[in-house]
DNA sequence: TTTTGTTTGTACAATATTTCACAATCTCTA
DNA sequence: TAGAGATTGTGAAATATTGTACAAACAAAA
């Protein structure tokens, strides 16, 4: 699987815990963190932390700990992280329309620009300030808008077809939501997100076969419940 | 983390996928698969599916494979989901809208019977067939209820305060959708999907500035695209 | 400057997971 | 019933990932 040289792909994963971790300390004011205070804060070890860190680099200072400006400037370039993302959902029914509100991509400088269909009645129809675009006008469309991130939001029978067209239109990495394995060529990245599978495999821990997660001492609970007395609604 | 003798995550995982192979088998007219068709099935190597299986039982018969009705059943058991399960879901946003809305939880016998949220604009409103229930009322109502799986829809800075909520309405799992780590008691299991984190990795995987275009085989899948004239809407 | 205390980066050890290979077992046909 | 062919279950090897410990590097205070 990982036959060259770059970083295991949980180590990837993490990072962008970090990089979550890091701008939530810049607001906290913290200028400096340890490893010690990034497992504080997220549950991961300060030994898988630094190793973590040292597949890019040498980042820290001993003695001192991490500069939270630089770290995260350097982890945001490292995934590409440093600049607006363009992105692209196929798929406007209730899940893929729920993506394309998702304020989480928004503020994570994640930028939606287009949201396809099949459905002739939802084509041309508005979610949220975006026209529902015709599928079949993909390949044209994305020629100008070269968005390289795509999205599948569409039942499981026609999402070969929609991998296909995506690549062909150009993009390079799909986030794959429907409950199936699509095939890509070498070189596009698939990374599905199988909602049934994981409630599947929570059925499975369910009764006396289960076991303790890692469940690390509360992290920031009392600072959530204050800030649940401000907030309206969910 | 998996300090004691139950089969590793990632089979579980697995076996849920197996599942799915083998009912789409069944709808095929297939009574028997070996391992080798799995493969071709689900893309896990016939070694892997094998020795998954051999965590849990022999199933198969050498020389014939698996009976593809005995071997669904016998891994339902396994994985509880020989009967319906009751759902919960806590936040009436869009995302928490769309996963209550969502037909794949329903095809593999789960059943949403609670939706909570915490907004008194939203509460009384009706989502689907569910009225939007006051999450003060939870464990109270949870009590007659008895739902042990919960689904976090909410901002990050209230999930917390959820899965609280839910550990002492009774819940024993719970999927996290808000990109935040919550912690709970032992016993008690959690999974996140962190819908930016995945985006993120993506990024990570994004070909640096202009690339070879080494993809010359464009897999069109000519099975996918006769049922894409078929279906109408995604 | 010197000393004390802190924290990093990394070699090494320990687990966890996947891959491989093959004897044993079963089917099927004649 | 015997022989050919297919497929399982599993121990052992190979990888991959995580945990541990500590010398070296730095900060801060005396």
């Amino acid at each position: 699987m990982n036959n060259n040289r770059s970083a295991p792909e949980p180590t990837i994963a993490r990072i962008a815990l970090y990089l979550r971790c890091l701008r939530s300390a810049m607001k906290d004011g913290d200028t400096t963190l340890s490893s010690a205070d990034i497992e504080k804060r997220t549950g991961i070890s300060s030994g898988q932390v630094r190793k973590d860190l040292s597949f890019f680099g040498e980042f820290g200072k001993p003695g001192l700990g991490y500069s939270v400006d630089e770290l995260s400037q350097r982890l945001a370039q490292i995934m590409r992280l440093d600049r607006p993302q363009d992105i692209m959902i196929v798929g406007a029914g209730n899940l893929g329309s729920a993506l394309a509100g998702y304020t989480g991509f928004t503020e994570s400088d994640f930028h939606l620009v287009a949201i396809y269909d099949n459905n002739f009645s939802k084509i041309g129809r508005r979610v949220w300030d975006l026209d529902i675009l015709d599928i079949e006008l993909m390949e044209e469309l994305n020629g100008e808008m070269g968005v390289q991130i795509g999205m599948i939001a569409t039942p499981a029978p026609v999402a070969q077809g929609v991998a296909d067209r995506m690549v062909r239109s150009g993009v390079r990495v799909i986030l794959n939501f429907s409950p199936t394995r699509v095939s890509v060529p070498k070189g596009v990245i698939v990374r599905n997100v199988d909602l049934t599978q994981e409630l599947q495999i929570l059925c499975y821990y369910l009764p006396a076969g289960g076991f303790a997660e890692d469940s690390f001492t509360t992290i920031s609970s009392d600072a959530a419940k204050n800030i649940e007395d401000e907030v309206l609604g969910f």
